[in-house]
This record gives structure tokens, sequence and C-alpha cells, in this order.
DNA sequence: AAATATACCTAATCTACTTAGGTATATCAA
DNA sequence: TTGATATACCTAAGTAGATTAGGTATATTT
């Protein structure tokens, strides 16, 4: 997040990236949530990278490598412990979402 | 802010409240939080105070104490700098909800 | 008399991020 | 052909905005 404005999104996040695409790999977030918000939310490499290892040890997602266009790529996938965390993670953000928009959209008298 | 989801509303939440209140204390803002958002947000005390004595310090906000039921109470106010402040935190948060709204709403082909 | 509500406060800790680097290979432009 | 940009991964140090867990004092309710 170079934002600032926000912490605590990042993961929620990843989890409805994977769920959406089912694989993908790092820098691919990078530029698909730039590209998703038009360069609102730009993914910083120094928070991602450690998240989703945090998430793969925390046994969130599991990894594969492959090769492609020469280069190595490093996949990452939901486990089935990921994908019910990523529903109840994306509901709470969702609900948190609504109630920010409450106080926002809030006009007195 | 109990929902250790998101950090970087407390600000905008202040200065929202008191950009339609016009004069607020501590106290009520914690309230009426809650109440807006039906529980869903709830602010602690030890996030809330030290950010209302560095937005006063900031010149964002002046104090004005009053005696209310005989207690102290402490009444803020947005200060004209803390005027042009709100405008711009909340069009900013507004922008990063929306952008984050267009994340989760996000569905692949 | 004790518990809860009002009303303010602070210090220590936590953690998710930013900043600022680093490695290595591939491609594109001057 | 050399330098810049893009791809693709990584980490360590520092920061800031919270949480947690206290504290004081008075008023009201049980």
């Amino acid at each position: 997040m170079t934002n600032k404005l926000i912490q605590g999104v990042l993961q929620p996040i990843i989890l409805k990236l994977l769920a959406e695409e089912g694989e993908m790999y790092g820098y691919e977030m990078v530029q698909r949530v730039r590209e998703l918000t038009a360069g609102n939310i730009e993914i910083t490499e120094g928070a991602l990278y450690p998240t989703l290892h945090k998430l793969e040890v925390a046994g969130q997602l599991n990894v594969s490598f492959r090769q492609v266009h020469n280069r190595q790529r490093k996949y990452y996938r939901l486990t089935e412990a990921g994908q019910s965390m990523a529903v109840s993670r994306l509901e709470e953000l969702a609900g948190f979402l609504r109630a920010m928009q409450g106080v926002l959209n809030w006009k007195n008298v």
C-alpha cells in the first residue's frame, strides 16, 4: 500500500485476487491491483512478499514454481483453509467498508 | 478502532464528526460512532485522545472547556485549517473506499 | 455499598506498513 | 553497446496508528 491511508487491507486484497484468479504470482498482483484501482491503490513489494510468506507459513496459501518466458515465477494458490479464510475476511471487510460509508454519508439534522 | 482491520481512518472520522456537528467532546465521539455504525466500528479511547491532542497541537482543532451536569467536558471544534484538512482528507478517503469496493466487486471473466 | 456510566488521561506493546535497499535476467532505446 | 526500464524475487530498519491495560474522579443506578 502506498497510500498510508489505510492499513489492514493487503491480506484481504490478496485473498480476493486468488479467490478470483485461482493462481497468481506476486509481481502480477501488484500490477493487477494497479489496473483494477486505476492506480489509486499501489501495493508495495516490501509489504506484499512478507505477507505472502506469512500466509503460506500459516497454511492459507501454497506455492508452485513455474518457468515462463525464461523467468522463474512463484505462483500462489489458496489452500482449503485459505478459501474459508477468504470468505470470512472478505465479509468482514465488506462490513467495515459499509460502516465507513455510513459515517461518510452521515448528515447531521 | 477495535476492529484491528483497518488503521488510518480515525482521523478522517474525527474530522467528519466535527464537520457535521460543529462541536463535540471525546467521549461523545466514541458513542456517536458506535451508534452510526451499529457497533461495527468501536473507537477506543486509547487511540482517540492522543489523536485529538495531536490534531490540536497541529492547529487543526481548538478546545473549549465547559461544565455540563456538574461534569467537565472538553469540546473540540475545527479551526479554519482543520476545515480544509477535513475536506481533502475525506475526499481522499472516499476515493480509497471506492477503489477498495472496486477490488471487492471485481469478478474474473 | 457496589457496580455502572460519564469523562478524561497515559505508557507499553504490537503490527502492518513504508522506505530503501539488494539480486538476477530480459528487453528496449540511443 | 551501453544504459535504462521492465520483470521477478527478496530483506532489514524504521515508522505510525492502532490495541491493551491500566489510571483518576465524579455521578447515577441497583
